[in-house]
Parts: C-alpha cells; structure tokens; sequence
DNA sequence: GTCTATACGCAGATAGAC
DNA sequence: GTCTATCTGCGTATAGAC
C-alpha cells in the first residue's frame, strides 16, 4: 500500500505538469504515462479514464490552492499583520507548486462552473470568505482602513501574487534570471512589494489622489 | 475579395477562441469551423493545417498585444503622464480583446521561446523596451522615481492591468457582475487605481517602508 | 500490479466533383 | 469557393495473459 500510494502521487504530479501544460482535452494520457515513468495501461488501472485523472488533479490543486488562511483571522492582530500573513503562505505554497496559477486560471476560463461550485464545497471557504468580508467591513467602518470596493483588494493580492508565477518562463527569459535561485529570491524578495501595494491600497488618504488627468 | 477577407477575419475571430479555450493541441479543427459557421473542409480551404491557423492566430495577437506604446515615450510629457497612457491603452486594447491575456499567459507556458523571438521581430519592439529602459534610468539617476528594479514595475503594471482579464469568468461570478456594462465599467474604474499602484511604486519616500516585521 | 494485443472512434488532411 | 467522400494516424479504453 505504501508503494502504490507512491505511485499515485507520482501520477498526480505528473497529470498536473501534462494538463497545465496542454490542457484537459490536449493532454494525453501517453504522455502523462511517460512523464511519470509507466505504462499507459498502468495508468488505466489507477485511473480508470481521463476524466477521473482529472478531477484527481483539480482536487489535490484546490486544496493547495486554498491554504488555510482561516488561522489567520482568528488572533488579535492588526489587519495589516494578516495581510502580511497571508502573503507569506500564498506566496511559499506557489514556490512549492508554480504551475498552479496557470492551472486555476484555464479553469476558470474553460470551466467556472465547475471551479467555482467545487471551490464552494470544500471545506470552510465560504465561511472563512464570509469571515475576511466581515473583518475588512468592520476595519472599514472604523476608519482603520480606506473604505474600497473589496473586488479591488482582491484582484490587487491575487494579481500581485499571481502574475509572477503565470508570467514565470517569460520573466526568466527577459530578465536574465539563470538559474532556479534567482528566481525564488526574486519572488521572496517580492513579499515586501506586495504588502507595501496593499498597504497603499488600504491606508487612508486625501482624496482624489487617484486622479491624473 | 472583400468576403474573403470577411471570413478569414471570421476564421481567426473564432479561431482565437478555441485555441484560447482548449489549447494550440486540445482545440479542434472542427470546432474552429462549427464557431466560424463553416465547414472543416472550407477551414482546410483558408488554413491548409492547423499550425498555419495557429501561427495566423498568434501573429495577428501579438500585434494587438504590443501596442505601439513607442508614441507615448516620444513627446516631453512627465513619466507619469506616460504610464498613465500606457495603462489607458493596454486597458482599452484588452477590453476590445478579453482573451489574450490567457492565450499569452499559455504561449509563455508552452512554448517561451517561439514567444520571445516572435516578439523580438515584430517591428520595433526592442528598440521601444531599450527607451523604456533608457528613460526608467534617467529618471531614478534625477531622482523623480524611485530606485527599483525593472523587473518589480514590469510584473506590478501587467499583473495589475491584466489579471481582470484573465480572472474574468471568476471575478464576474463571485462578485455577481451581471451585464457586461457592469464588467466594463469596473475595468475602467481600475485605470485610476492601477495608476495610483504605480504611483506609488515609483515614488520617492523614506527608508524601510516596506518592512512589516 | 503490470504487461501485450486489440477494438473503436475521433481528428487532420487531401482528392475530386461542381 | 464550397461541397462529399475517403484515407490515415492517433488517442482512449478494455480484454485477457502472466
């Protein structure tokens, strides 16, 4: 049991590579059979059609992909300390997994029905969203924070975070970055960035100071 | 003529949509010709194979892709002023053209290179980076922008400007924007914010702003 | 669990009539 | 330019031996 537990992850990892890559119509199941280093029928037997691979893979990506930033909001500390928090385990989750943006991206492009029903029915997302809503409206209120629309927090982080991954072997190529520690530091180093974009985003200000015209 | 012109603007219309949707090796040639409204056969007739098709595709949203931003870079306005059209025509490029952010994001995961040295022989694309370039330098050796890497305002401009874009299906989900006027209207709200992200990026402040620690 | 052999359908591409 | 008919190869999936 514990080799074929091996086998399995090993399966998954390889889907996962093949269908970022190509797709879930494009990618065969040959070709993720070689990526992981079996047969093609041996990949039958574990998965008995591709559809039921696939579903495997978007399963074990969500659950990556929606760490548990629950904990997060449940101390005391400021709003700015949780946001630092969060983009600190967004951001080492996709240094373990880059490919997930781009996965999760074709998904919501290909299938977002799918996506967003089956992100409705794991876990705790749609009470810890409701719980990050509340806490922003409260902080909104009080006037520890600008009173925005929250679609903009959250394109703003997710775009932030995101894009470097999505972007990856472009950013490699134009930029120079030759080996895989250039690129991690880059991203480590991109932490900082990120929160101090959000902090703009939220701290209070004059007004107008979005206009430029 | 002037039909044939019509349905191969048709074609790559449809075209764009598939391969966007499914992938250069998941689309199929069928599907392209159910889309475009014609048969396999009359698709064949146009594009004799699908790389053809393909390559018809990318050029034509490459030269979308890279708008001649060099215009912007040539009167004597501030450089903020020049970001501020910039982001006025990538937004409105990409309103016009929703899908390319997703189908550059999947180019650069595919195949990089193809990517890199199409873009390299478009008309003037290295010359109008080495301006960018060449005036970002200026500007931090003056003084009036911040000293920061290239690489951080290159990833914040397009992470912020297309991320919208390739979330679309989600964004519209989750926050329940209806019509596409909604949609619309909520991209070019974000100009201003997207400026004032890069205002803020680029300005000059004190030290250590962007520790949280 | 892992292999070989095989069946079946789908997709790409061309020939040739009109 | 547009159609019908057809060839060929690839990809999925299963049967069955070991």
């Amino acid at each position: 049991m514990k080799n074929s537990k091996k086998v399995e992850d090993n399966i998954l990892r390889a889907a996962r590579k093949i269908f970022t890559l190509h797709g879930r119509k494009g990618a065969t199941m040959a070709e993720i059979a070689e990526e992981a280093g079996i047969s093609r029928t041996l990949l039958n037997y574990y998965y008995r059609d591709k559809d039921k691979l696939f579903e495997g893979v978007f399963n074990d990506i969500l659950t990556h992909f929606l760490p548990n930033i629950n904990e997060a909001f449940e101390d005391n500390s400021s709003i700015m300390e949780k946001i630092g928090r969060v983009i600190d385990i967004y951001t080492d989750v996709l240094l373990e997994n880059p490919d997930i943006p781009v996965f999760i991206i074709n998904q919501i492009n290909t299938d977002p029905d799918h996506l967003m029903k089956t992100v409705e029915g794991i876990s705790n997302f749609t009470e810890t969203r409701a719980k990050i809503s509340k806490r922003l409206e409260a902080e909104m209120n009080y006037g520890s924070i600008r009173r925005i629309p929250t679609i903009d927090i959250i394109t703003t982080f997710l775009g932030m975070v995101t894009f470097p991954f999505l972007g990856k072997n472009a950013l490699e190529k134009a930029f120079k970055l030759e080996d895989a520690d250039e690129y991690k530091n880059y991203i480590l180093g991109r932490k900082a960035l990120v929160f101090d974009t959000m902090k703009n985003l939220l701290e209070r200000r004059q007004k107008n100071v979005f206009s430029w015209s």
